[in-house]
DNA sequence: TCGATCGATTTGGCATACAATTTTGGCGCA
DNA sequence: TGCGCCAAAATTGTATGCCAAATCGATCGA
């Protein structure tokens, strides 16, 4: 994404998030295009960027809308997410090479170092994205990386990170350690199991979670 | 899409499938505007579109090329669909209404007619994406039908579906048939394997196909 | 007083002009 | 002759303006 576009799409994604443009609140591109300082052009690339993310919807007249928040639809992106990162894993057993393996190493080594108290959450999400981008990168699925970038952007996720307890931050990384071994491996089946177990760990963390704060809490903290 | 966008998504998506627009070979937005007689802007918008569905390509520093296929592509692709439309048939089952079941049995039954002699290709195009999209609005998940729209516009799948024998069509509509039974039991493993097997059934007609034929040849035929 | 229709205003779609960036070709120097 | 740098050409990125369509409100009629 270029320049102006990312500033609309960063600016844009935070009012949605922070509650500023409240659910089934119509917008309009204009209204937009003031708010980020850029012209409608880049603010129209952005929205169709949002909409893929289901965070903005189009009325059937083309009017625009901040979407509501389902809360079932956490269960659905995670289940999705499952499907298609499993799959990813699955592949990349088969496909993976000695210095990937190597590079996984290293992305879950920064993430241990992360989750050492004080915790230093903005590093872990990194390294966290890191470790995850490079199975999707060895699964040599250009589709699957389009797909999880979709599921994965969905900004909620990384919000509630926020809120996860030590003890989910170590098992991420133990987790991590035990792919990377199925992988070396080069066992498609287990590969896939212990992605399938991680994603779904972290669902229920999340979900757990949910019951108490609203996305708008959860993006604050 | 809108009207211009849409005549630029035609217009580009005709020329790569019928190889006018050869892999690999660098275009230009404003070259494209003057192909489809419409201006830069709805071309970005098409083109932002096939690029999802990759078809076409952009290096890290904005230039455009039509993308090549890689025969392993065709088994990620339907790997992918398999995942996706079994999931979605999963959670159709428990899901769809009476009134959806009613319009499955419809779309079937025109599709029945379409692989009467002489087949009618296109109306059973329709008629299965018909059926399909019943599927997928039953299931209730934005996110996969978003998902699964990258995946079937994949032009060369209902391009192929000219060269599909007689016994394929007829298979098409013994399998949607089952299909029915299973959601209108409300099963949802049911459901999910049917549709697994429809699909994976489906790749393997084509995956056949593929040795003897080019994409290219396909959709002229 | 309620409803419908027509007009004004808003909103999105598209084209075009301009700016920024990248590529390419040529020229000079080693 | 080859390498590197600079400039010009080409290409993408961004802004703006105009047009068509849709929405909302007001006024007129029943």
């Amino acid at each position: 994404m270029t320049r102006a576009s990312r500033r609309a799409y960063d600016v844009i994604q935070e009012l949605i998030l922070t509650g500023k443009l409240a659910p089934a609140e119509p917008i309009t591109e204009t209204e937009l295009s003031v708010l980020a300082e850029v012209s409608r052009t880049p603010v129209r690339e952005a929205i169709s960027q949002l909409e893929n993310e289901g965070l903005v919807t189009r009325s059937e007249t083309g009017r625009l809308t901040v979407s509501k928040w389902q809360s079932e639809e956490l269960e659905d992106l995670f289940s999705l997410r499952t499907l298609v990162e499993g799959y990813a894993a699955e592949r990349a057993a088969t496909r993976i090479s000695p210095a990937e393996i190597a590079e996984l190493k290293e992305a879950n080594e920064q993430l241990h170092e992360a989750v050492r108290e004080p915790v230093d959450i903005t590093a872990f999400l990194d390294a966290n994205r890191r470790f995850h981008d490079i199975i999707i990168r060895a699964s040599a699925s250009k589709r699957t990386a389009g797909i999880l970038a979709r599921l994965v952007e969905q900004p909620i996720v990384s919000a509630t990170a926020h809120r996860y307890d030590h003890s989910l931050f170590q098992s991420s990384y133990d987790e991590h350690a035990e792919l990377i071994v199925a992988l070396d491996h080069g066992d498609p089946l287990w590969a896939k199991a212990i992605m399938t177990m991680h994603i779904r760990r972290a669902y229920h963390a999340l979900s757990n979670l949910k019951n108490s704060v609203t996305a708008t809490d959860a993006i604050q903290a």
